[in-house]
DNA sequence: CTGTTAGCGCTTTCAC
DNA sequence: GTGAAAGCGCTAACAG
């Protein structure tokens, strides 16, 4: 191989410069390309070997100016959740939205919101026709995505349940109120009779949802749900908050956490304080990535099934964006929550 | 706001719309939305206005076709990557991204590359000019990346040096030789003398280089670097890693392991050996993510600037896109690596 | 089944 | 400084 030869490739090849290649007109050459629908045998034959030995790839942004269609959908990512840099939550939404998309031949386009122009840059890019779709994950109640994404009458599927859903928007999510109950009923379970809750941060579904769980078992079993704190989903502020728990509930014989990474931190500030898990304090986790079974001892926690979460979402939303306005087949989907023992209960 | 008007900016305004509102031609509007040069104020203003007024949103797609920019980038990342889904790696890298960006209005482009056709995929869609530059990602030696790229001859800079670099392939990385050599250090001077190390991955330029600053600080001391083994970037890993290795090498005083994740392996394959950390044993990391702040205990570790890295490997890149072929200001950049005290050692 | 004919929305010479 | 005209590469009627 020459070193110096220069590139003869240079020039993408045109649909005209198959056609000709093939023989045939560009319009044949493009029926041909797109399925072969009315395209004799010995045509598409011509044309695939044409396309192939020119190595012809179509122009997207033409098609996409004819066809209406970018064959691209959003994933919508708000920027200032710490979870985009603590924890795996973002890598398991990535790889179940490859997943997902892994037999389409649909592209990915990330919007990083920032905190300043969220709303506003994401809905003029949704407005201007860009995507096909989009899924919006890791949403706060706060950041108008909702609103915008509502208005933008675009196809859209959000992954956590919405605050509030005017207009029927479409989600998934797991069932967050039973997965606290299932943690709050596992330390119950355990003979634990003053059980608190760190809870993750209230403009998210998932959080308040939690403390709804938490508070409904609680009050089931006649025990009080009084023992509350409240922290980001970071070790840093687990370990803050637990500690701010254990000063004003010394009593606390069982912990359900929002999120492992906040159990991690209760895990911590009751090393510093002196109590043994889950001997003296049990704990339940959240989210059953990487850090709960890294943890020292390993969290028994409650799977969140993120990879899930994110195909389905975007399944969802395929379906959503060749389906008729009012198709009743695409609905939200909740997933059932499902506990995972190990070591700190 | 009355629920039930129907929508009256269904369809996106077009230049030609601008134009007509404003009162001029369609090339004057284009011109006055693009910089404005050789536009007169008033009809400048008279076109913002009116681009305002309407909600104008250029169509992407019919600039791309007659610029043949596409004012989009490719973030490449290779699926199979244990990493993607086990810390918080990707989540850096994509902030990273993010912030380089921000000041552009470029868009980014997700190709994760299935293990399967990898390679092929990739090589399509960069040769499909449907994006203008591309960031590749924690590649490996076999996955044919950077062939591909070079094949390409699309603008792009790696993330993490490549494995050979035939054509000068742009870069950004932290240097992991110098890195692993202050880690070795730190245990030495901690009078450790019996310091092994758990490689990772080595069709990853990051895993040989750390394996190659350990033995060359190691044999700069006149230590003896026969306590290798080898694991993935995960706690899992790490962990069958580190009791493989105290079982070969009982008299082990220090471990540098070439992540956090492996670390964490480490640290619980030692307690269940029954050995303290870091009386018996010190141990080192790499990484400087989550993983390291919230192990018990923290982790002593060298920082990865993944972020830097990242934003560095986007400007790069779009200095390389609009410079000339050979321009001598774009080049790969090094970040020197910091060793970060915390409780291992 | 095939080719001809129109554009999709935009930027860009090129005269004026 | 401005507008007319051409065309980027492709698909989609529409006749044949």
């Amino acid at each position: 191989m020459p070193e110096t030869t220069p590139r003869n490739d240079a020039a993408a090849p045109t649909l005209d410069e198959v056609a000709a290649a093939a023989g045939v007109s560009r319009s044949t050459a493009s029926r041909a390309l797109n399925g072969g629908l009315r395209v004799s045998p010995s045509a598409q034959a011509a044309v695939d070997e044409a396309a192939l030995r020119l190595g012809y790839v179509p122009n997207r942004a033409a098609r996409s100016l004819v066809t209406r269609r970018t064959d691209s959908i959003a994933l919508i990512i708000p920027e200032p959740d710490e979870r985009l840099l603590s924890d795996a939550f973002i890598g398991g939404t990535l790889r179940g939205v490859g997943d997902a998309l892994a037999r389409t031949d649909l592209q990915l386009v990330l919007l990083l919101s920032r905190k300043n122009e969220t709303a506003d840059r994401i809905a003029r890019y949704l407005r201007g026709g860009h995507v096909d779709g989009a899924v919006i994950t890791s949403h706060h109640e706060g950041d108008e995505l909702e609103r915008v994404v509502a208005a933008s009458s675009i196809p859209a599927v959000f992954v956590g349940r919405p605050f509030d859903a005017p207009r029927e928007l479409i989600y998934t999510d797991v069932d967050n109120v039973a997965g606290a109950r299932l943690a709050v009923e596992h330390l119950v379970a355990r003979g634990r009779t003053r059980i608190a809750h760190i809870a993750g941060p209230q403009d998210m579904t998932a959080g308040v949802d939690r403390v709804k769980g938490w508070r409904d078992a609680l009050s089931d079993h006649g025990l009080p749900a009084d023992a509350l704190v409240h922290a980001q989903f970071t070790t840093a502020s687990g370990e803050t908050a637990a500690a701010e728990l254990l000063a004003a509930h010394p009593d606390v014989d069982g912990i359900f956490a929002a999120s492992d990474t906040i159990a991690v931190g209760a895990l911590r500030a009751l090393a510093a304080a002196g109590r043994s898990v889950p001997g003296d304090v049990a704990i339940v986790g959240y989210d059953d990535l990487d850090a709960a079974q890294a943890s020292t001892p390993p969290l028994t926690t409650l799977h969140n099934p993120v990879v899930e979460l994110a195909a389905t979402a975007v399944e969802q939303l395929l379906r959503l964006i060749d389906s008729e306005p009012g198709d009743e087949r695409v609905t939200s989907i909740v997933f059932p929550p499902r506990l995972v023992v190990r070591g700190t209960t």
